[in-house]
RNA sequence: GUCCCCAUCGUCUAGUGGCCCAGGACACCACCCUUUCACGGUGGCUACACGAGUUCGAAUCUCGUUGGGGACGCCA
């Protein structure tokens, strides 16, 4: 064995959603790490949750890391002698290891039904301890298992962890993280669709992948332990780890869609350039020193040591990420100008999906422009229009936006019909007239009282634009101001 | 509630025992530049959470308190 390891670390998003801020912050620090040392940064997709991942999210968080310039050594679309990098398609793999585990009584077969867990978790939280399985099925005899196996009763596997001692690791960023064993929970390892929970198929593919530093946010602390008994239980050497601190929101809690806009796509659709939010991001819990701000990746390549992140938690803010986009944007060349006019706002794939609506309302070209800014904009200004019908007080279009703003987020995918239909119920469930709630919504998804259907209107300025002035709208009418106030 | 992590201007941060009655940047305010706006320039505002130690000396080390965050899923 060499002395020195390979540097190979990974992101492991999971399929979910948009792209997430997040994940391009841990990315960054993974890849400034990785080619510092002259390491691999590798891409693996998470997608065992098979009710929530969908292939749609693969593509678009891929599109949107190489859009920041995150370019990957190994992936989905990158194969090596590591892959698969789609957790799904190595689920022999996971059934195998667990296998290990069973053989060598490290983990067990847990036939317990959700209801007596979440029966026992309840009774927990009124007592006021930490919720954990209560091992029912921890000590079953050989035939017990057999026989429930015999019967096909559903069952998961879980990890037989040590009840006494300590587990620690070496954090390089925060020292030495310890915690009693007694305290961790018997972590279901398989689940019974089959497929692995997060921490088996993580450990599993991070020694496989034969990954060296595993450099992921501050929310997995607290299940490093389990995962350092896996690696006990496999007899693996463990990589290192680092946990970088959690991006916030202005209030200081975990960057979330609800307070924050968080997806990549929507930083790009709102004409924020890549090496501007990787320079900001940079800057989040690291910097550059000597009163530095501005840097690019490769600068920052050059003075990366985990010994430098601090780790109060950084709120994200967009003001000055703002600032520093427009450093970036003077600074551009007149090609790269045009470039991005034409290739970013005016995209030919864009326009194509704006002409059937656009050119029929419009006699001149002229018109052009003026007619549908809101399809380029990012937030508008309601002073010219008359955003609270008669009858209806601000405060009551504040909550129709903030509570379309979270069914919204449920939407599964951002197309005209299914707009269509969520908005249709919402409009029902709060039981106002079709006319105050279209009308409005037009008015604060367009800034106009005309402008082309609104289902489909909504659908081409996209999810993150959409839910952003709707959000944009809402704190206007809270704070009284960018708004036309209804005459009294 | 229990455990874990954290703690310098409103925000991002510099600071690793004396160079700090704390430096830079964003935001904000004023002024300058300017036919407008923006950029730019100058100045201003504003912080070591608190309390005990250790030390000749503490933002920096220790302990406690308080505050914030995270984790407690067959989600990742």
């Amino acid at each position: 064995m060499s002395y020195f390891k390979k540097v190979r670390v990974r992101i492991a998003p999971s399929p979910t959603g948009d792209p997430h801020v997040g994940t391009a912050y841990v990315a960054l620090f993974n890849y400034v790490f990785a080619k510092k040392h002259g390491g691999d940064f590798l891409l693996r997709i998470e997608d065992t949750d098979q009710v929530r991942a969908k292939s749609s999210s693969e593509a678009m968080i891929m599109k949107s890391l190489r859009w920041l310039g995150v370019e990957w050594d190994e992936g989905p679309d990158k194969n090596s002698s590591c892959g698969p990098f789609r957790q799904s398609e190595r689920t022999a793999i996971y059934r195998e290891h667990t296998e290990m585990l069973l053989k060598s009584k490290s983990a067990y077969h847990c036939f317990c039904t959700a209801e007596r867990l979440d029966g026992v978790r309840a009774k927990q939280r009124v007592a006021g301890v930490t919720t954990a399985y209560d091992r029912h099925c921890r000590d079953l005899s050989a035939g017990e298992v057999a026989g429930f196996l015999g019967k096909s009763i559903p069952y998961v596997v879980r990890l037989k962890m040590p009840t006494t001692g300590m587990t620690s690791f070496v954090d390089e960023i925060r020292g030495v993280v310890e915690i009693e064993n007694s305290r961790m929970d018997d972590q279901v390892l398989l689940k019974s669709d089959g497929y692995p929970t997060y921490h088996l198929a993580n450990v599993v593919d991070d020694h496989l992948m034969e990954i060296s530093h595993v450099i992921r946010a501050e929310e997995w602390i607290n299940s490093t332990p389990k995962h350092v008994a896996l690696y006990e239980a496999f007899g693996w050497e463990r990589p290192k780890f680092a946990h970088l601190p959690l991006l916030r929101n202005a209030d200081k809690s975990k960057i979330s869609k609800r307070k924050n806009p968080v997806a990549l796509t929507y930083y790009q659709r709102a004409g924020i350039l890549p090496e501007a939010l990787l320079n900001f991001l940079g800057n989040m819990g690291w910097n550059y020193g000597n009163d530095v701000e501005f840097f690019t990746v490769e600068e920052m390549m050059a003075k990366f040591e985990f010994k430098d992140i601090h780790l109060g938690g950084p709120v994200f803010d967009t003001v000055k990420l703002t600032w520093m986009n427009q450093h970036y944007m003077h600074k551009m060349s007149e090609a790269s100008f045009v470039d991005y006019v034409r290739n970013e706002i005016f995209s030919t794939e864009y326009l194509k999906a704006l002409k059937p609506f656009v050119l029929e309302r419009m006699s001149r070209f002229e018109q052009f422009v003026g007619n549908n800014m809101f399809f380029f904009n990012g937030a508008l200004d309601y002073s010219d229009v008359e955003i609270i019908p008669k009858g209806k007080t601000d405060v009551e279009i504040m909550d129709m936006l903030t509570g379309l703003v979270e069914k919204l987020d449920d939407l599964y995918e951002w197309e005209h019909e299914r707009l269509k239909a969520v908005i249709e119920a919402y409009k029902d469930e709060i039981a106002w007239k079709p006319k105050d709630v279209f009308m409005t919504l037009r008015m604060v998804a367009t800034g106009r009282k005309d402008s082309p259907p609104l289902f489909e209107s909504l659908e081409l300025i996209g999810r993150e634009m959409t839910r952003f002035r709707f959000r944009d709208c809402a704190q206007k009418l809270a704070s009284g101001t960018g708004f036309k106030k209804p005459a009294v």
